[in-house]
RNA sequence: GGGCCCUUAGCUCAGAGGGAGAGCGCUUCCUUGACACGGAAGAGGUCAGUGGUUCAAUUCCACUAGGGCCCA
């Protein structure tokens, strides 16, 4: 082996070694329970980034963990055909040759379109395996696959049938740049800075008139009405007078309706009921025309008189311009408010009139709802479940239609007479009127109706399949906050609509990557990380597990080259104390499982217990998906523990012929556990150890341990205070560790003992029956007492302050203590266990005080 | 405006009603046969503030200040 750890030469060996033996597939484990979990489909044409990588590692954790445990563990793959931001991309490359989609035509846009996703698809899915990601790439989907195709419009027939969605005229939100109609949920709301106008709307009949206020002044073109609340006082005499419109000249009636804000600016509200959600109620509770006056691409329609052909924004101004001309404008004032983006662009969003298709959610959130509420679906941490009810609670109608090409064809026809026909394949003849020459709907479904799918329709579905038996429900989902609304919510309510049961039992939400200075990584900050290149510089694993340390439920993920290199530098001890092992170890003599020493010996037993423990708790934190505990805690046994003390000691006890065998079998097994419990997270590294050390089938394949319970050794934390005392007399002092010391001990510490102190310290130790006199430096360690002759080595004054710190310490806690027990208060109402213990503290404390003073004196 | 979360060492974060912790960073010493990508020793905190509950609060409650996120 090399001396040093390098992670590149080792990550390229190991993958398709796993894939070949059919370790990832749920038929590994033919006998085992099943255990599933789907990926998050990454969008096809988007590229892997830390967010993904972050995602990827805690699913990687958890399979290969549930894998080891004797799961039969599927982890499914696939990505996200992701229309509108699919389509935003491949119409970009096309704008660089100076095309557009309509030079080329809706289907050879769309085989251009399939090139990108081969070549994109193929890409992403090469980084998936380059992280080591444990999926089973025999079950790969696509959301647009014929199966899954086939998924989407069965869902969608049995919802038009069952009156869930339907087609209709509603406000809203276009984005004049993608061309598309947009879900309320697509749209993010962003404070900008714009202008507060407001505008005399005169009386036809002279007489003054009413001030209305706007910050889309342009919108005054499609105004078809001015309305105040009934009940504001006012305005009572103005109900029912009419408005002669600025600029456009038209009549339009002044209204009352309680759907206005009298607080709002001057109480009285222009209604234009096409290109506002609150104006369009408005207009149909009063009656009012609706007028479009912006079209797809957001320029005034001809409707607008003379400012049609403008761009919105350009018509913004020439309408203030004018109507400043004429003497209309009354103010003018900046003014920040909340501007809607679309979420795939960017661009200012336009509420508009449009026919679209719908889905009617309440009936779906309703059980959606039950079920988390039920407990059937848990959130981790639990408090995601108080957003998510809000947010079911308040749902309206999800457009569901997408004028873009990309995508799930909506499975509804029209006849001449315009009657819509649904069915799952082009029908003969419509079915209302009988006639013939049907048009498919041009449209496509929003991306996430795909999404909502994919817990069953990747195992199968609609088919009754043998996957989607055995692993509907999926056990567990795991994604970012960023998505409960866009994604989990959706596959609940699918899930439950058309399986009945949940889509998955536990839904864990993970935080974001950020940088070390807690800003999210953004491409506009330019602080992003590519996990590739992270990967080729410091290796997959080390970039793994530096995440994983940090990737508790629902916190953010700092993350920082520094740490990485961290991890990587624990990758190396690791090696190296693989390397050490197996001087001691021949090489595939280690049991790949089980094998534990049946009579070991002290430090052994002490070694093993401790990895049991260590083994109970991780296993818990990893049951509550705290993996940053549990790796935490696995980290910092396996180098302060078993590296720092074992393997120490371990290099006395090889010497000695009695103990060299049970140590021996404990080193091997303690390591190779270690590799075990490390796996899951650093899946490379331990894996290549593995095949030095124990050589035996893969470890990707392996049993997870079953560490039996051991007694420690009592004896152990006495000698490693004993060892400790040396060390930090030695430090204070200054003395080479070279000086071979004489040192008395009290106590008659076994020969074992006394032996790895002279090894691990350079003493040699003395066996005294009773303290000595003056002359010697204490080293108080409980059992065993050591005792360091002063002459010759010590600096007095060093061994005074040293003193004077531990007497300092020790004086606050004596203090404190009897303060606290001779409150009767304590002693009579606290607990008795807690007042014991606190008498023991007290009287051990005191205790070592008085020996400190007494040795203080003798200086 | 409504809701959720956070504030502990220089940094990133654990923690628990009764003795303040880890990693990184920092200081000093050490190339001893796994590892200098290492070892040993050490410095560093009024646990945001105020008030309350309690024998006991950094931990529970209320309020205040500061920060973050979601929804309108």
């Amino acid at each position: 082996m090399n001396d040093v750890y390098e992670p590149a030469e080792i990550e390229s060996r190991w993958y398709s070694r796993w894939e070949a033996a059919g370790v990832f597939r749920p038929e590994y484990r033919p006998d085992g329970d099943p255990f599933c979990v789907v990926i998050p489909p990454p969008n096809v044409t988007g590229s892997l980034h830390m967010g993904h990588a972050l995602n990827h590692a805690i699913h990687d954790v958890i399979a290969r963990r549930r894998r080891m445990q004797g799961w039969s563990v599927l982890w499914l793959p696939g990505s996200d055909h992701a229309g509108i931001a699919t389509q935003n991309v491949v119409e970009k490359s096309l704008a660089e040759k100076g095309l557009n989609r309509f030079d080329l035509g809706r289907e050879a846009f769309i085989d251009q379109v399939w090139e990108w996703k081969d070549v994109y698809g193929w890409r992403i899915t090469q980084q998936i395996r380059r992280m080591g990601n444990s999926c089973d790439w025999t079950r790969e989907r696509f959301t647009l696959d014929e199966g899954l195709s086939r998924a989407v419009v069965e869902v969608f027939v049995r919802l038009y049938a069952d009156g869930l969605i339907y087609r209709g005229e509603r406000i809203i939100n276009w984005c004049p740049r993608c061309e598309t109609a947009l879900a309320e949920i697509e749209v993010e709301y962003r404070d900008t800075g714009g202008e507060l106008v407001q505008i005399l709307y005169p009386f036809t009949d002279g007489g003054g008139g009413m001030t209305v206020t706007t910050t889309r002044a342009e919108t005054m073109l499609g105004d078809t009405g001015v309305a105040v609340h009934p009940g504001d006082s006012r305005y009572r005499e103005m109900v029912g007078r009419t408005i002669r419109l600025p600029l456009m000249g038209r009549s339009i009636p002044v209204v009352a309706d309680p759907g206005v804000d009298p607080e709002f600016g001057t109480g009285a509200v222009k209604v234009t009921p096409a290109h506002d959600p609150l104006d369009f109620e408005i207009s149909e509770r009063q009656s009012l025309e609706k007028l479009l006056v912006l079209d797809d691409k957001g320029v005034v329609t001809r409707a607008g008189g003379p400012f049609s052909g403008m761009d919105r924004f350009e018509a913004r101004e020439a309408v203030i311009d004018a109507l400043d001309k004429e003497g209309l404008l009354v103010g003018r004032e900046p003014y920040r408010h909340s501007v809607g983006l679309c979420y795939r662009c960017e661009t200012v969003v336009e509420p508009l009139l449009s026919t679209q298709w719908f889905v009617r959610v309440d009936e779906l959130a309703r059980p959606a709802i039950g079920a988390v509420r039920e407990g059937d679906n848990r959130f981790i941490p639990a408090h995601w479940e108080k957003s998510y009810f809000h947010w079911m609670e308040n749902l309206r109608d999800w457009c569901i239609s997408r004028q873009i090409w990309w995508g799930h064809r909506i499975p509804a026809w029209y006849c001449s007479s315009d009657h819509v026909t649904v069915a799952r394949t082009a029908p003969e003849a419509c079915g209302t009127c009988g006639a013939g020459e049907l048009r498919q709907d041009p449209d496509v479904l929003d991306t996430w109706f795909s999404s909502a799918l994919w817990p069953f329709s990747t195992l199968g579905w609609p088919d009754e399949t043998e996957d989607l038996a055995r692993f509907y429900p999926n056990d567990v989902l795991i994604t970012g906050f960023d998505i409960i609304y866009f994604w989990v919510a959706r596959m609940l309510k699918m899930g439950l609509r058309f399986l009945e049961d949940v889509p998955f039992k536990e839904t864990v939400i993970h935080g974001l990557v950020r940088d070390s200075a807690g800003h999210k990584m953004s491409k506009s900050l330019g602080n992003t990380i590519d996990p590739l290149e992270v990967a080729d510089r410091y290796g997959a694993d080390p970039l793994r597990l530096a995440l994983i340390q940090a990737a508790n439920p629902g916190q953010d993920v700092p993350l920082d080259m520094e740490w990485v290199e961290g991890t990587r530098r624990f990758g190396n001890k690791l090696w190296n104390a693989v390397r050490y092992t197996l001087r001691h170890v021949p090489g595939g003599s280690v049991p790949s499982h089980g094998g534990y020493p049946a009579h070991p010996g002290p430090v052994d037993r002490w070694v093993l217990a401790g990895l049991g423990e260590m083994a109970d708790r991780f296993d818990r934190f990893c049951d509550e998906y705290r993996f940053s505990d549990a790796y935490g805690l696995l980290y910092n046994f396996a180098w302060a523990e078993v590296f720092d003390w074992y393997l120490e000691m371990s290099k006395t006890a090889l010497v000695g012929p009695e103990e060299a065998e049970t140590t021996r079998q404990t080193l091997g097994v303690v390591v190779r556990d270690l590799l075990k419990f490390f796996h899951p997270a650093i899946p490379f590294l331990t894996e290549e150890l593995w095949s030095h050390l124990v050589g035996d089938g893969l470890l990707a394949g392996s049993d997870w341990p079953e560490v039996p319970v051991y007694d420690p050794a009592p004896e152990m934390e006495d000698l490693k205070a004993l060892v400790s005392g040396v060390r930090q007399f030695r430090a204070a002092q200054g003395l080479s560790h070279r000086r071979t010391l004489p040192l008395g001990v009290t106590g008659g510490p076994p020969r074992w003992v006394a032996k790895m102190v002279e090894e691990m310290v350079g003493v040699e130790i003395s066996a005294l029956t009773e303290a000595p006199g003056d002359g010697h430096i204490h080293l108080p360690t409980g059992r065993w007492e050591g005792y360091l002759p002063v002459r010759g080595l010590v600096d007095l004054e060093a061994e005074r302050q040293r003193l004077d710190r531990s007497i300092a310490r020790l004086e606050t806690q004596v203090s404190r203590s009897s303060q606290k027990l001779s409150n009767r208060n304590f002693t009579e109402r606290a607990p008795a266990a807690v007042v014991e213990k606190e008498r023991e503290k007290l009287a051990e404390a005191s205790g070592r005080l008085s020996s400190l003073r007494s040795r203080r004196e003798a200086l």
